[in-house]
DNA sequence: ATCCAGGAACTGT
DNA sequence: ACAGTTCATGGA
């Protein structure tokens, strides 16, 4: 991670490649979205760091990202926790050279990589927050995913309130796996997604299941295997928490409907892909499949 | 109304 | 291992 401590803000510097505008153009892809917040050319992120709120200004200068904190100046070791924290949203540990320079080579992801470099995975670096997005989101349009997702939130999450605007917290394992399944019910969540989101959120309490554990387990399949194990995660969920938790770039949710939208639409296909079909078309994705899905997804707020 | 949406578990073969 | 069925609820 490079950054630079510049008393009341922090500076970032990510690879030459990141490109902050499309990333806020990504994040700014619902309106019901309460967990981040664009005004003007800033994104405004509420973070609980050591019992502490901290409220990030993330803006973009020349080359870097400068992050100030609107409510008060940090301890150092926070603003450290704040850049990490950041990097990690943004994967900007990951080198993409390899990945663009099979996409310019891919059909189908050639035009996309070109119209939106410098976009990155933007990520989802709390597991328990990642997995319970992904179970939400399984089988729902994405509009009543984003309004069970602010329900909840504003149900059981901390929030703080800074010049009008309220900014959240998704709630800890911790609270949710506290609560009766019918609470869940009356926010609209089916029997199933109620039973699946208190079951991480128990499994996470007790312990028994971690990121840090996750990402001990380096290789792709093990992981892959221990979140199946988990009720309510099937295979897609694992490979959307793998890509958007772990920075597995392999990971590839290749039942998303929005990944066959995308497709259809980029190859001007009369119906979606079948599974074997894509397959077939993302043989020299190898390595790079989460990146090369990321992309697809962005191309599908532009139509 | 009808189809379908960033699926998963269950059942039967 | 694989295919078909059920569950579940709102958006367009």
């Amino acid at each position: 991670m490079k950054w630079d401590d510049q008393g009341s803000s922090i500076k970032i510097f990510p690879p030459l490649d990141f490109n902050f505008q499309e990333c806020l153009v990504f994040l700014a892809r619902s309106d019901q979205e309460i967990l981040h917040h664009i005004m003007g050319d800033y994104l405004y992120k509420l973070l609980k760091i050591n019992g502490e709120f901290v409220l990030l200004k993330i803006g973009e200068n020349e080359q870097s990202i400068q992050v100030e904190f609107p409510i008060r100046t940090p301890a150092q070791s926070i603003k450290e926790q704040a850049a990490a924290y950041i990097w990690k949203w943004f994967d900007l540990d990951q080198e993409l050279e390899g990945f663009y320079d099979m996409a310019n080579k891919d059909k189908l992801l050639k035009d996309i990589v070109h119209n939106h470099f410098g976009l990155r995975i933007i990520g989802i670096p709390e597991l328990f927050q990642a997995m319970a997005w992904a179970i939400i989101g399984q089988q729902i349009n994405l509009t009543f995913a984003y309004t069970l997702k602010k329900r909840f939130v504003e149900q059981y999450g901390e929030s703080l309130t800074y010049e009008g605007n309220t900014f959240w917290l998704f709630p800890e394992p911790e609270t949710i796996a506290k609560i009766d399944k019918d609470e869940l019910l009356k926010l609209q969540f089916s029997k199933r997604k109620a039973e699946y989101v208190i079951g991480v959120a128990k499994a996470m309490e007790s312990g028994q299941l971690t990121k840090e554990a996750l990402l001990h387990q380096q290789d792709y399949q093990q992981v892959h295997d221990s979140l199946m194990a988990i009720r309510g995660v099937g295979a897609w969920t694992a490979d959307y928490v793998m890509m958007k938790c772990l920075h597995y770039p392999n990971a590839f949710p290749i039942a998303d409907v929005g990944l066959h939208q995308a497709i259809k639409h980029q190859l001007g296909l009369e119906r979606k892909p079948t599974i074997a079909e894509i397959e077939e078309m993302s043989i020299y994705w190898e390595g790079w499949q989460a990146y090369a899905t990321f992309y697809l997804w962005r191309s599908l707020y532009e139509w």
